[in-house]
DNA sequence: CGGCACGTTGACGTTTTTCAATAGCCGTGG
DNA sequence: CCACGGCTATTGAAAAACGTCAACGTGCCG
């Protein structure tokens, strides 16, 4: 199930024909190992790799000169990740995983291949990194104009939501396996104050986020709180792509 | 030559074959107009056009539901919008002119034939997309650990070097039309506070924003508070490419 | 047992926001 | 011509949100 997140997601946005399905499998297949802490990013091969994840959690982030941290993404089943490192030459970030992982590396030419000989697979993962678009376009919202508990409010929705995808959810609970720490450098919050404004929203009967686990317990109004709108989320491919054939 | 700023920043990318720059140029080709204050996507029309700036200002920005308002980016001169929505049939923020402006609308179809029938420039158009992402990226970086008077540097070095792309400043120095609300809303701040951070700034003869006129005073200094990096802005289109015939 | 990573708590500082008032600019209408 | 309103910039005072520092607890693992 797992090992076709990446398949079954894009199967969301177009009817994939056999050859299609075939090269994704292709990807699909596990070839690395990550431990918790390592980069994504071999130095060996530098940009010329994307890396499917196909199990666990990993995150991108910055690092200004001082120290400080700057989570701006994390990294589920599924996602690429590196694919415009491949097609410009350019990773401006860092990529580490969060927990053991599983992934697929993958050849950078094959997905450049993919623009050339198969376009439509090639616009289904243009998809991929239209949604990430989106995703940190709320982000910024989130960091521009929502205070600590809509953040994290918002945050926690927006992982179910992606989560729900791959089929890693129970109903509105989901495992985090993160710390603190990492919520707050992904909110731009202080770690202290991610763990009081968490406590306040337990007490108020939110949501719950203990030992790595996270139970939404009021999603509606959680959801009413931050503004959250799950169209960033969604989308389908313009109709002449359906016209094309293999 | 701003009638020519997309070709322009795309041949910075790839060197433009002569019947793609034609392509290019009928693009280019001015048919509308937008007052201050419009906004971009005709409803009529709905998500099935692309509009190119020619000239002016325009951003895009979601508002929460009590009515505060977050800036997600600026569009400046040569900057293609809706290339998302046209693509993946979803629009999910509003765009608005900030100035008035000169726009080319470019019908939907036409973006997504590009990518069929002239993958190299339809490369090179996700690029632009990829670069937005990037920006994206570091708004976030700047919204999440960055304080005011850092954001405030980080932005205007950045509009300074899209800018200069484009052809429009002068030196260290450039027009900016916008208001204090604005930059205010774009970097997650208060009016209030903008105002005083630029006064503070301006004190230190870091920086200069008066009548809507930039001037970067000490852009050495200015780089190293904010950590700023144009590596983000920066780019080059994956060799395969290249080997692309029409 | 000791060390380490993580979560939690309290006291105190700083940044930033909010509220409220004033001043300058500019176009409009009398 | 001048008065007026609307928009933007500016200022001061007070409050709220959030960060920092430092300490302590707890569970895990070697």
């Amino acid at each position: 199930m797992i090992a076709n997140a990446l398949t079954g997601k894009l199967s969301l946005l177009v009817d994939l024909e056999k050859s299609e399905k075939e090269i994704l499998d292709g990807f699909c297949q596990e070839n690395g190992f990550l431990l918790k802490g390592q980069s994504l990013t071999s130095y060996d091969t530098d940009c010329d790799e994307v890396v499917l994840l196909l199990e666990g959690w990993a995150c991108r982030y910055k690092i200004l000169n001082d120290g400080r941290r700057q989570i701006t993404s994390f990294i589920l089943p599924g996602d690429l990740s590196g694919v415009r490192a491949c097609l410009f030459g350019v990773s401006d970030y860092e990529t580490e995983a969060l927990t053991d992982c599983k992934i697929a590396r993958i050849n950078g030419s094959d997905i450049v291949n993919l623009y050339i000989e198969h376009p439509r697979l090639a616009a289904a993962i243009t998809w991929g990194s239209a949604r990430e678009e989106a995703m940190l376009t709320e982000r910024v919202v989130s960091l521009g104009r929502r205070n600590a508990k809509e953040r994290i409010a918002h945050l926690f929705l927006e992982l179910h939501w992606r989560l729900e995808a791959v089929g890693v959810t129970e109903r509105m609970a989901y495992e985090l396996p993160i710390t603190q720490e990492m919520i707050a450098d992904c909110l731009g919050l202080s770690i202290v104050h991610v763990n009081r404004t968490l406590q306040s929203m337990r007490k108020d009967k939110l949501l719950e986020y203990r030992n790595g686990y996270v139970i939404l317990h009021d999603s509606k109004k959680l959801k009413r709180l931050c503004s959250f709108d799950s169209e960033h989320l969604e989308g389908e491919l313009h109709p002449e792509f359906e016209n094309l054939s293999e």
